[in-house]
RNA sequence: GGAGAGGUGGCUGAGUGGUCGAUAGCGGCGGUCUCGAAAACCGUUAUACCCGCGAGGGUAUCCAGGGUUCGAAUCCCUGCCUCUCCGCCA
């Protein structure tokens, strides 16, 4: 969330960046909340600090033996009018909680403006398209002649959106999150944790997918637990509600998770095949860092993201999203897309955004700079390296051959039991 | 799932209604001593918020949330978590 003071202090700068975030959120509400908030509290001190004096000289006067009951029965009205005014701090408490969590992170100042997609910017190409000497197949053609996945069974034991992975198809899903993994690890230098795939509401609040975006996500029938949309829920939130030493800052951590996502009001549109699917595995690079190397970071994450489409010789480019198509919770983010010419379209494998102190002061993590000062909100950065399906069907698609069979990536082929061409 | 025990400051651990943000020890930091170190001794040791230009003042926090009371670490209720035993189980 934002800071409560610099929304107070910025208002105009706070206004301006929210609508460029397309929301419309009430921040006049808000400061006159926190106005209202701030009255109640210094009223309800002064109170509380006569409570207090007055109780100290009745715990005296007890000692001595003496009458305290007419301080006693002062005391008793001083206490109900605490009262009063404890319930109506926490309505007000309530109210300007409930709308902070809904206030969406600004927009970096190079953040390009722009209502949606279409005020993207791209930054760079690597690789080109490749030639085909004939017309290249989609992957749900390929893979399904193949033998890699089974739509009809994954349909029929869940629903549409959930893929059945088959023979080489659940191989191949296997070997890249091992290979990503290894990656990350061992050229990237990130540690390797495995979280849980189901979270609290506090986990989900921590890192902005709560409130508003509740219906996108799986939630279990006892009300408090949800499947995890990313890896960025369980790990930004390890560190929740602690103060980290100086020396444990930066944290460079990645896993894998399966996603799980509802995709409501997306139904038709460039979901065939592995497109868009409720279930799709995903490993996931965070990053805790200090605020001030934070954007420098962002380059770093989505460097390492690339590298692993560039180990596996994929045609991509890099796009700048616009501050109306950012997440809420981001300042600025990267997109990589992956050239899939089976589909002829560019399509999102990673997404790379830079938090600011926006999660960690929502899930109230912080560090110590140096021994001795007080602590502080860190950044908190995330990028995909890679998302599994997108990266399934740009291996299928781009690896294709005449014959209608897919020559593994060198950089797999560990991973596959040696395996160099699939049919 | 059943039965029991328990959650206090960085750690250990006192404290069952009243000057308790909290005794003590350890650890950390600073100092005295020393050529230096150890030992000993002395001092210090959290977080958040509110008011104030500031000096400073105030409030809250003993797992969390409610309640009782003039007053709660302490009593009551609910929740969460940990541990022990039993049962079940990959």
């Amino acid at each position: 969330m934002l800071d409560i003071k610099y929304i107070r202090e910025n208002p105009d700068s706070v206004k301006q960046g929210v609508a460029n975030k397309n929301s419309k959120i009430d921040i006049d509400k808000i400061i006159d909340l926190d106005r209202e908030r701030r009255d109640i509290v210094t009223g309800m001190e002064a109170l509380r600090e006569k409570r207090n004096k007055a109780s100290g000289e009745i715990a005296v006067m007890k000692k001595n033996k003496q009458d305290a009951t007419a301080q006693i029965a002062a005391m008793k009205a001083v206490g109900d009018q605490i009262s009063t005014d404890e319930e109506r701090l926490r309505v007000v408490e309530e109210e300007l909680g409930q709308m902070l969590l809904m206030v969406p992170n600004l927009p970096h100042e190079t953040t390009p403006v722009g209502r949606d997609e279409s005020a993207n910017v791209e930054i760079r190409q690597w690789g080109s398209k490749p030639k085909f000497d004939f017309t290249p197949q989609a992957h749900w053609d390929i893979g399904t002649k193949l033998g890699m996945f089974d739509f009809e069974r994954g349909a029929k034991i869940s629903g549409s959106g959930f893929i059945l992975y088959t023979n080489a198809g659940a191989l191949l899903e296997r070997a890249l999150i091992n290979f990503f993994l290894d990656v990350h690890v061992t050229r990237h230098g990130y540690t390797e944790v495995f979280p849980p795939f189901m979270v609290n509401t506090q986990t989900m609040t921590g890192t902005g997918q709560l409130p508003k975006m509740a219906e996108d996500m799986y939630q279990l029938n006892d009300q408090t637990m949800w499947l995890v949309p990313t890896a960025e829920v369980p790990v930004t939130n390890i560190y929740a509600n602690e103060i980290l030493a100086p020396t444990d800052v930066p944290k460079y951590m990645v896993a894998y998770t399966p996603c799980f996502r509802r995709e409501a009001g997306a139904a038709g549109k460039d979901t065939r095949g592995l497109i868009r699917v409720h279930q799709f595995d995903k490993v996931e690079m965070v990053r805790i860092v200090r605020p001030e190397v934070s954007y420098q970071e962002l380059d770093t994450i989505t460097g390492h993201a690339e590298s692993i489409l560039q180990l596996l010789g994929l045609h991509y480019r890099v796009v700048e999203l616009a501050s109306g198509d950012i997440s809420f919770a981001a300042t600025k983010c990267y997109d990589l897309e992956v050239w899939a010419p089976g589909v002829g379209k560019y399509l999102e494998v990673s997404s790379c955004s830079n938090f600011s102190d926006f999660q960690a002061r929502r899930m109230n993590l912080r560090y110590r700079p140096a021994e001795g000062e007080k602590p502080v909100f860190p950044h908190t950065l995330n990028g995909s390296g890679l998302a599994l399906p997108r990266t399934v069907i740009a291996i299928i698609e781009n690896y294709q051959t005449a014959d209608g069979k897919i020559v593994v990536p060198e950089v797999l082929r560990p991973y596959m039991r040696g395996l160099e061409v699939i049919g």
